[in-house]
DNA sequence: TGCCAGGCCGGGT
DNA sequence: ACCCGGCATGGC
């Protein structure tokens, strides 16, 4: 059974790969820049999240010391085009300021730390929930947790493979229990899914002919996923 | 033009 | 344990 879920699992993978090609996740060539875009892109369009980190690149604030320096009022000017900007201040320097106390503000040292304890402390901060967390330890921190979206809950409950009221931890089971932790493939997975949500599952087609997962409605339905998930 | 985007928090049931 | 309003800009 286990193995089933898994080859499914394998067979979604390589199709959307297969149609979209790599995509080279995470956008962003450092490490701050990836954590700092894993903040400002809560519920927020990507476009904008890129308009907010050009200026903070422009501006040389993508340092954690100049980042752990910058005044707020300064900080939530340069990130305004990715909306929320007074909340996301405060969320970026509580990251900042996290990475300071705890590991003098090298996250080379923050990433030696065991990761299920560093998940811990990462959901502790203000502002960095799950989906931040996981995204942190996966594209900053080479980690393999599989990371949780809304279009992964969207696209894997329409085509009834996870139940619609499934929780966070319970869809992170399904893909994280059910697959190597590969570092690699949870990396470009998530971005799949991401990619497939943002263009073609946008208006949920029922019957959308060009659907690299469209071959699911053949597929026979796993009869106890339930009991999988719980 | 109104709706939505790669969430999360806090207060209320 | 859920449920919901608030947070905000830019693109279609």
């Amino acid at each position: 059974m286990k193995k089933q879920l898994q080859n499914l699992l394998l067979k979604i993978y390589q199709s959307l790969y297969d149609y979209f090609g790599p995509l080279h996740w995470w956008p962003g060539d450092s490490t701050w820049e990836i954590m700092v875009g894993a903040v400002l892109t809560q519920n927020t369009n990507w476009n904008n999240v890129v308009k907010a980190i050009q200026n903070l690149k422009r501006e040389n604030l993508l340092s954690p010391d100049a980042l752990y320096k910058v005044e707020e009022n300064r900080l939530a000017d340069l990130i305004k085009p990715s909306g929320y900007y007074n909340i996301k201040t405060k969320r970026l320097k509580n990251l900042v300021n996290f990475v300071f106390d705890e590991y003098q503000g090298s996250e080379d040292l923050m990433f030696k730390e065991e990761s299920g304890i560093l998940r811990e402390k990462l959901l502790s901060i203000k502002g960095i929930g799950p989906e931040t967390a996981d995204s942190i330890l996966l594209y900053a921190g080479n980690k393999p947790f599989f990371v949780v979206d809304s279009y992964t809950r969207r696209i894997f409950s329409r085509h009834k493979l996870i139940p619609k009221k499934a929780n966070y931890k319970q869809i992170q089971d399904f893909f994280s229990l059910n697959l190597e932790p590969d570092v690699s493939l949870f990396n470009e997975f998530h971005a799949q899914i991401v990619m497939l949500g943002k263009t073609i599952c946008k208006n949920n087609q029922p019957n959308c002919v060009i659907c690299p997962l469209k071959f699911l409605k053949k597929e026979k339905r796993l009869n106890n996923i339930n009991v999988l998930i719980r």
